[in-house]
DNA sequence: TAGCCATGTTAGAAAACATAACATGAAACT
DNA sequence: AGTTTCATGTTATGTTTTCTAACATGGCTA
């Protein structure tokens, strides 16, 4: 199940194709970002690039948004989601291995845990790759 | 497994992202298209759009090079593999269900049929996403 | 030696994307 | 009611990426 993982959170999607995939607009997309809420790479000449997770993420983030909640809610929503997870860990005393680390690290933001939470598999839902 | 086919084949890649997924050059990737061994999206501005199998062609395309093996060569494997796979869906005589009409509609040319052959194992192994 | 093959390189045009600023309808607040 | 705030639309201007087409080239092969 690592190679899975490799493919979802590499970026690699142009805005353009984001636009389609998730039906947002340019502008949307940036916004969700100006509000730190999916944090796109870049390419050398500065061109958002989007993983698999950001759609995921942005996907989500619009059914939050159509449910009625504001962004301080959905920032809050992924606050507590992340410390969920953290004392998750802290509470099994989970010994990380290198390799957890290495996802924590990529994960702290993403907030897509190893754990698949109902949350995500209601991303899956929503996904128009899956 | 329905779901990741739709993954493999949805052409969302631009010609950027596939040269640094495949290290090749943009030249080498417009001439394999020129010699019809891969044939991607384009998008409404004419902009090339590549899916994961599309990349798994061209990585397998440039093995085939990097073997000594000239276009008119590769051409004739691709050529025999689909006329096999046909030729195998005829003697077990299966019968076709929609999807599998489907799937061949497309594959007819992607030449990646429903059976794991040995050669696809070995695009997986080259494939820089897995 | 002459030609072909796979690829490099260059030029010019068009598409896609970036940032920034201003505009706006619907909610929320005073 | 009037005013802010929020999420998004729109427009302008600049840069990056990709496109096609043409010409160049080193290594084989007839």
């Amino acid at each position: 199940m690592k190679g899975k993982e490799l493919l979802r959170s590499r970026s690699v999607l142009p805005i353009g194709t984001v636009m389609k995939l998730t039906n947002l607009t340019a502008r949307q997309i940036r916004y969700y970002e100006e509000q730190e809420l999916v944090l796109p790479d870049r390419s050398e000449g500065n061109r958002r690039l989007y993983s698999l997770n950001d759609i995921d993420r942005l996907l989500e983030v619009k059914d939050y948004l159509d449910d009625g909640i504001n962004m301080a809610g959905i920032k809050e929503i992924y606050r507590q989601r992340r410390q969920k997870q953290a004392s998750k860990r802290h509470e099994e005393n989970k010994p990380l291995t290198d390799s957890d680390l290495r996802r924590i690290l990529h994960d702290e933001f993403m907030n897509l845990g190893g754990l698949d939470t109902p949350d995500q598999q209601s991303f899956r839902t929503h996904n128009p790759l899956m």
